[in-house]
DNA sequence: CCGTATTGACCTACTGTTAAGTAATCAATT
DNA sequence: AATTGATTACTTAACAGTAGGTCAATACGG
């Protein structure tokens, strides 16, 4: 139900998949991307395509449902990875810096769909930005309880979890509007001076 | 040239102002955040107003004049504070300490238009896009600058000065998507604990 | 009566969506 | 091998709704 082509797990693979209905869901995410989703017709979907725009009808019931087919590869794949990185036995300190290397890597991968997914979602309808959240809330439970577990162990800052986790996934997440793929670091390295940052603080 | 009312300087007062055209500005400001600019019309803010929509053309030339009002007016409130904390003669450690609350203050005082600021600014035309992403430069410029000095007083951890203040302004500017107005925490308080949280790290 | 403020009627452009038709491919039947 | 039928992958045409924007006319306070 997700893709044609079956991809590694965990993973959004970055590459162009094959397949009209993959295509025109990287080509719409290019171009939400861009300009934003009421910005972007299906007929600007359609030309870079090359394509007419009831093509599109084909694969897609709905305009929405590109968007929805994209914000929804997304959240299963952060939730994956986070979700992996909390069911290892490492201790809190070393498990929220993972989450955060983990989530910085897996935005600025896949910086376009991840771009839209933070940014257009709210035009969903009511139920699915619905069922969005819930997924998400998820999301923010996994990275809450591993800051509880870190002021347990006395390994964290006692302050509010919420505020707290909100706070360095927001710092992580807010990496997709400045970073520049074409720039000299490589996500790699963004993630871990991000994640260590966050850890240490600014002050030495 | 900003406002018919003069305001506190430094400060966009929070109260509805007097005068159609704020009213105009207030009301477009809740709708662009609760919908987005293209979902919402110009019937839809004349509605709210008790208004018809040519009546709007009285006080604006077109809709995206709206938009850059809002956007226009929150980028100077915003960028005077900043200065005013660059200006004193505290250390690194305190200006930066400083500059985080009182970003995150501003921000949350105003987090209607500050949303719609951060959200719905890459609709601008490239030209008014251009002119507003000069005076955020001169933003992340001061925050650079104090982070440089801060590495050079050996007060800061010394990596790229500018991952860490778009990281370090990132978390504060995300505070916007998950701060509840009507929640138990005040904005001064959110604000106090995200900034000692990126001072310290969160490790205990 | 004069400027300020506002309206109703209207135009035009565009957008998502649907309907109907068509060329190509392929499997099954003759 | 030729014919048929169904399926896939589109195209062209058109529609209905909506949005931003214009403008002449008008209400109204001073």
């Amino acid at each position: 139900m997700a893709s044609t082509t079956k991809a590694a797990p965990g993973k959004v693979d970055k590459r162009k998949r094959t397949g009209r209905k993959a295509q025109i869901i990287d080509v719409s995410t290019e171009l939400f991307r861009e300009k934003g989703y009421h910005a972007t017709s299906l007929d600007d979907i359609a030309d870079r395509i090359g394509f007419t725009k009831p093509a599109i009808y084909y694969y897609f019931k709905s305009k929405e449902d590109i968007l929805f087919a994209i914000v929804d590869e997304i959240v299963d794949s952060g939730l994956e990875r986070m979700e992996a990185v909390a069911a290892t036995d490492l201790t809190p300190t070393e498990k929220m810096h993972d989450l955060l290397v983990e989530n910085t890597r897996v935005i600025l991968e896949n910086l376009d769909a991840n771009s839209v997914f933070y940014n257009e979602r709210g035009l969903l309808s009511a139920e699915r930005e619905e069922a969005i959240r819930d997924r998400e809330r998820e999301y923010t439970r996994v990275a809450r309880q591993i800051y509880i577990d870190g002021v347990a162990a006395g390994e964290f800052t006692d302050v509010d979890p919420a505020v707290a986790t909100a706070t360095l996934l927001g710092a992580s997440i807010w990496a997709h509007r400045w970073f520049d793929p074409n720039g000299a670091m490589t996500t790699d390295e963004v993630a871990e001076q991000i994640a260590t940052l966050l850890l240490e603080g600014y002050r030495a």
